[in-house]
DNA sequence: GAGTTTGAAACT
DNA sequence: CAGTTTCAAACTC
């Protein structure tokens, strides 16, 4: 998962010094899931890719801080530690680590759903990587909770993790910790997100007097996030969730990704579809479906929309998109249709839809001469980025080791050269396609 | 609303 | 992995 956080403990004083390429070639990401997955750093080899450690958890280490819920970024539900050091490492809290103190814990690795014995539960939709403050607000179905269930069988559903899961959800900054060893049962309410036909999701409960959750709510003023009284119930619905656009599947029964809500990992819902499988009363066949899905993709299920540079929704096709005839300018085109430009990774034909400075324009409005592309859509807002904290790691890499500034200079301008070499070689392979 | 176009997903 | 088919959304009239 190409998620924002991560978690690690490994001592790599080299990792700094690794950035280059990995962070050039891999264009952001690479989740560097090791031992200790309760620290992690910011990653300044690439923006938008998970942070990873330099330091091992636990040694005194003085620009290690706790998570506190008011450093939590409401627009990129990342966390930016106020001290805003380049080196800061940031430890989830105790109480999400303790696991004879806390209800809390952090869910790390596959969720064991898949051993379900009622199958209820959406294995394939939960993340692999730890979910707090990791996941894009595209990446809610990820902890969604099949929308037929009832109450009984969620609550036994949730009976068998066996940690509790700590859910980030919502691009308007709502957080939710769950503990399933005292299951709730957990309705979902709606908030209008970025997109109007999208709908985020806030997970409440019915208020079970001793219930253990806690919900916290971002409010555009403030950087506090303060517990937040559930919200009135929305009965029935376990699962309201975004592009709740009707499908009018005929011939796929909503069970195979040309649907948009299996592939969103919804089950049907008031739609036009005719012979829907893709609901509570086929679970057997849906599960089925959803393997079988996995097994020619693990990450089909997963938001194909990358996160932007710092973090926001708006970035870049994770597959790029394959357009002959659109000109990659009608909402056929999926680059297009999230409103975000192509990249290298794309492979369309005559393609319209990318960057060229007329500064405010988005790539719906932009326009650039078709010969100008390749290098174009190489030279990315978040390939700059990503140059830009490579030199930086650098250079405070010279300043840790003390080095004179010629010799800080010099390390600065050789990651320079690294990153401008990548550069063109991608360039190249734009062009020669 | 019917028919056409389009490109992703699925299949071979 | 490339070519073909299937599918459903987007688009046009």
């Amino acid at each position: 998962m190409e998620s924002s956080l991560t978690v690690n403990g490994t001592t790599d004083s080299s990792d700094a010094g690794a950035c280059h390429a990995g962070a050039m070639n891999s264009s952001l990401t690479n989740l560097d899931s090791r031992e200790n997955p309760h620290v992690y750093t910011e990653d300044h080899c690439s923006p938008g890719a998970p942070p990873h450690v330099s330091v091992p958890a636990g040694a005194p280490y003085p620009y290690q801080h706790t998570i506190q819920p008011e450093m939590v970024d409401p627009l990129t539900l990342r966390f930016h530690c106020p001290c805003q050091s380049a080196q800061c490492q940031l430890s989830y809290p105790d109480y999400l680590l303790d696991p004879q103190s806390s209800q809390y814990q952090l869910l790390h690795g596959p969720v064991p759903a898949a051993s379900s014995s009622h199958g209820s539960l959406p294995a394939p939709w939960f993340t692999n990587e730890p979910v707090l403050c990791s996941m894009m607000p595209g990446d809610i179905h990820n902890i969604c909770v099949p929308q037929a269930m009832d109450q009984q069988q969620f609550q036994e559903g949730l009976a068998e993790y066996t940690q509790p899961v700590v859910c980030n959800v919502s691009g308007d900054g709502q957080m939710v910790l769950v503990n399933p060893s005292e299951p709730v049962y957990l309705t979902l309410s709606s908030a209008p997100t970025h997109r109007e036909e999208d709908v985020s999701v806030v997970w409440t409960t019915r208020q079970p007097p001793h219930y253990h959750q806690a919900a916290y709510t971002l409010s555009g003023q403030t950087s506090n996030m303060q517990p937040q009284a559930p919200p009135a119930q929305t009965a029935g619905a376990l699962c309201e969730l975004r592009s709740r656009k009707p499908c009018h599947c005929t011939r796929s029964q909503c069970l195979k990704l040309y649907c948009e809500c299996f592939a969103n990992g919804l089950m049907c819902s008031n739609c036009d579809c005719s012979n829907c499988h893709n609901n509570a009363e086929h679970d057997t066949k849906r599960q089925k479906a959803i393997k079988s899905c996995l097994g020619r993709n693990p990450e089909a299920f997963r938001s194909k929309i990358a996160a932007g540079p710092s973090g926001e929704v708006k970035g870049w096709h994770n597959k790029g998109c394959h357009c002959k005839r659109s000109g990659c300018l009608k909402n056929y085109c999926e680059c297009y249709e999230a409103n975000i430009m192509c990249t290298s990774s794309c492979k369309c034909v005559g393609c319209r839809n990318y960057y060229f400075d007329d500064s405010e324009m988005g790539p719906k409005e932009s326009s650039v001469s078709v010969e100008d592309r390749g290098s174009l859509s190489v030279i990315t807002p978040a390939v700059v980025e990503a140059v830009c904290s490579c030199m930086l790691v650098q250079a405070e890499g010279a300043e840790s080791g003390a080095l004179s500034p010629p010799q800080a200079e010099r390390m600065v301008l050789v990651e320079f050269g690294h990153c401008l070499s990548q550069i063109v070689k991608a360039m190249f392979r734009n062009n020669s396609d």
